[in-house]
DNA sequence: CGTAAATTTGAGAGCCGTCAAAACATGTGG
DNA sequence: CCACATGTTTTGACGGCTCTCAAATTTACG
């Protein structure tokens, strides 16, 4: 029978409780959640799961920031998304049944909350409107591969490094004087995975980002004047 | 009160029932299913919806050939997805009540079954498989998206092509001889839309093809002998 | 301080984008 | 059936970019 009093959800008190997919869900499917409930610390480049693991489960980043990445047989990788608190990642192998497709690494120290798979798939079961809410990350997850498969295919790689790291700059950086200043968090061979060049091109894109004064580049060092000719954010004409 | 008589499900007759987002449903469900249920022809060419179109239900290819593209403000596009019979468009923008992010044109005479909007909201809210299938779709469609990026990331345009003309004789091409043989459905442009490059570089990497023996090109006539050595399929080694 | 790993630099070949022009295909009206 | 106009595909020339291999340099860390 269940129990009269109130049951907290265990994700009430993220910050990301919102736009849960696990909320709203029906009281008894509470008890099935907090059963289901883990939370797991990543350090640095600690994999959270394996490529061709079976799935253990949906997982949300509540803090961090991790690489989902596949590895190749010819010992190259592609780095296919960046997970941010709030984020769900392993719905793909959840709803398909199936192993992961990709690797988790955290690139920063993470935290992800876990709803181990046989319990999530009980809460699904029983309330269909997760389900509608898992669907829309997918959306979301085939929206934001659209656009990358475009800029692919109509943007340079110089102008496609530079509006990734415009992104990065937006959610790592902070703002000193009149700069903007941060710490990437991404290593050179990760970008060059994440633009879909090889490392030494990754190289040659940044002197000429630095070249023409658009960032102040040292090492993982970034700096980036506030004000700027918009021009050279745009790049050349046309492209 | 429900008929006690055997409703027939719209899509009892096809060949791709079985595999049917529509299917199994309650019994209830199949008379708003049909009537929400439109079949619709398509002759080349004809657009079936515009990008940015309010979503007007969801759209199931039962024959021909159908084209998912975007239009990109400065006047070129990109081609998203070729849809064929069995697959099911227009969900994206259904399941997120959005407008449509790309065109559906048909690239051959084509036919589709129509389940409007709001009967297929009704069948999606009373009956959660349906809503378990068309996530499982929208899963396929996130692998095809991930394959299709690391394949731009990591794979030569002029292996791309091969693959890309590969799949559409499996698809297109009947056997003469020991020649495979096919009627390209898409025009140079298109295919450069596809692969990614201008249409000067798609006539270039087509001639280094036809150069290499690999296939046979006239026009839209496209012959490709049954047994040919591997190496050249497979493109210079490393890519 | 020294070793291993990551990043940068150099050189050369090949591929792609761009612009312009030629060749080819298609459809129309005489 | 031809002449013509239109739209598509191919070709040429050229500059710029990326890949590859190799070596130099910097960074990270024990």
């Amino acid at each position: 029978m269940p129990e009269p009093w109130i049951i907290e959800h265990p994700c009430a008190k993220c910050a990301f409780f919102k736009g849960s997919v696990w909320q709203p869900v029906e009281r008894i499917a509470m008890s099935v959640l907090t059963r289901g409930f883990t939370r797991k610390s990543l350090i640095a480049d600690e994999v959270l799961f394996e490529q061709d693991d079976q799935n253990e489960g949906v997982f949300c980043v509540s803090a961090g920031l991790l690489a989902l990445r596949t590895h190749h047989p010819n010992g190259t990788s592609t780095l296919l998304k960046l997970a941010y608190p709030g984020d769900v990642i392993g719905f793909r192998s959840f709803l398909a049944n199936a192993r992961h497709k990709t690797e988790a690494r955290a690139l920063l120290p993470s935290r992800v909350c876990i709803v181990a798979h046989r319990d999530a798939d009980r809460v699904v079961r029983g309330n269909p409107s997760v389900l509608t809410r898992m669907a829309a990350r997918c959306v979301s997850e085939i929206d934001s591969n659209h656009d990358r498969i475009i800029s692919a295919a109509t943007t340079s790689n110089r102008k496609r490094l530079s509006d990734l790291l415009l992104r990065l700059m937006a959610a790592h950086g902070e703002q000193v004087g009149d700069q903007m200043h941060m710490q990437l968090p991404l290593s050179r061979s990760d970008l060059a995975d994440l633009i879909g060049v090889q490392p030494e091109t990754m190289s040659r894109l940044f002197k000429r980002l630095k070249d023409d004064g658009v960032f102040v580049v040292s090492g993982r060092d970034i700096q980036m004047p506030l004000m700027q000719p918009s021009h050279i954010l745009l790049g050349r004409p046309g492209k």
